[in-house]
DNA sequence: TCTCTTTTGTGATAACGTTCACAAAAAAGA
DNA sequence: TCTTTTTTGTGAACGTTATCACAAAAGAGA
């Protein structure tokens, strides 16, 4: 190996990039130009030797007795968020829930932008949310190919996300983010993350319960 | 202290049961009445291993050479998770975001049922979703002590989201989800949790890259 | 009844994550 | 320039979570 790769990011860490990224983002707006942990982690709600932590697995950021600078901070975590590149997103089922993503489409966030969904009813195909067109789901993979697509959201009723997860598959994606809980077979080249809310607002009430 | 208690019940256990919950409530649909923690994992995409340990802190919940008694499980896991006891919620922002889930009311979950949304447009309130009437703000306070509410989901835009949070907590509310991604200040016997859909994507698309 | 098979429950261990606490570096002030 | 203050970066300690691996328990079959 020619470069000494950096040591792989810790996979907390990672988890956290977003959050510290979009805080770095408003303290850009606000005109922050420099913070130290301590402020920092009022912000994020995150202890301050975590973000000391998480930070020096990214090389020696700060200066001591300073902080950090605010936007050498967001240089670092875009390369490694990728924001700079847009993230083409597909939807897939634009029912009540969809339509609200589609309608919001990460307004405050030019790195994602979803550029088309997908529907098995046909009456919403050849519609469009915002922007947003709606095709019927034969058209899936070939939209899906032509744009180039390698991430989707998928929220179809659970009966039917398998269905819906194997055609997105099949035709390319290899990340998708779905708001149906019951969990889907997928090759182990793609990555599925769960957005469940009732086990959210479950492990909430319970959580608020015994502490 | 009269009765040995139980023994703490690890987060990450905590975390998962609703999980295990909802997926025991789908093979007792199916008519399985009998389950061992190998063919559960295939199902919730657990290890076995890590199924056994956290049943493992309720007691002895299963048999040697058989498995686990479907219904058994489920009545343990329903005390724990309180899910006998209906909780009821209120929503505060019924705007995109927040029509679609009073629409659907968790129709799946018989234990969660949100009660009351609430709105500063003024041209909603008086209207209802579903069975779900929508009150102006000024009638928050009143109606959730009224009903006694405990638990909240915030779907207001992040710049109003602490104003609508503090009038929860000041209404008795403990426990809020909250959709908009900007942390807010609130009493330490308040828990929030955060749903942040753009930190989600981001995180699937960087492990997407990455691993 | 006896044997073989299945599967649990759990100590032990490894991996991961958080928090502490402080030397060292840099800034700020005198 | 020298002293004081601030704040980083990080080993080390600690706590939590995941995973292994297997004895023991129970079931199934003959
Ligand atoms: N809306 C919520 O509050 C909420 C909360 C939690 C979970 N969810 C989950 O999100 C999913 C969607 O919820 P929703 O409220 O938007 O439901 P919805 O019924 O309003 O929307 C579902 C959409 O998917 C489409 N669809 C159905 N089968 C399809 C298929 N095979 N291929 C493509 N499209 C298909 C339907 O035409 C519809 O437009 C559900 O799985 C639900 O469990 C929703
Ligand atoms: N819709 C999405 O796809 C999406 C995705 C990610 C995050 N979010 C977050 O969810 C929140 C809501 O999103 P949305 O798309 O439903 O927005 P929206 O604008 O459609 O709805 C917001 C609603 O809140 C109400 N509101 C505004 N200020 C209020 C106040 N002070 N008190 C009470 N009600 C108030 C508005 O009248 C409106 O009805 C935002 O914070 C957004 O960042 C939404």
């Amino acid at each position: 190996m020619e470069e000494t790769q950096v040591k792989k990011i810790p996979n907390a860490t990672a988890k956290r990039l977003p959050l510290y990224y979009r805080n770095l983002k408003f303290l850009e707006e606000l005109g922050t130009c420099r913070i130290n942990s301590s402020e920092f982690s009022k912000l994020v709600q995150v202890p301050s030797a975590t973000i000391r932590k998480d930070f020096s697995h990214f090389g020696e950021l700060g200066r001591s007795g300073y902080g950090y600078e605010v936007s050498y901070l967001i240089s670092v975590f875009s390369q490694t968020l990728n924001v700079k590149e847009v993230t083409k997103l597909a939807l897939v089922g634009a029912g009540n829930l969809g339509k609200a993503l589609l309608k919001n489409n990460f307004r405050r966030n030019d790195d994602l932008v979803i550029t088309c969904a997908f529907d098995n009813n046909e009456t919403l195909s050849g519609t469009t949310v915002g922007e947003i067109p709606i095709y019927s789901m034969k058209e899936l993979t070939q939209q899906i190919k032509k744009r180039k697509i390698g991430t989707a959201i998928s929220t179809v009723p659970s009966k039917y996300s398998q269905n819906a997860i194997d055609l997105l598959v099949n035709s390319g994606v290899t990340a998708i983010l779905n708001f149906a809980p019951g969990r889907v077979k997928v090759p182990k080249h793609v990555h599925v993350h769960y957005i469940d809310l009732t086990t959210e607002l479950q492990t909430l009430v319970y959580f608020n319960e015994n502490m």
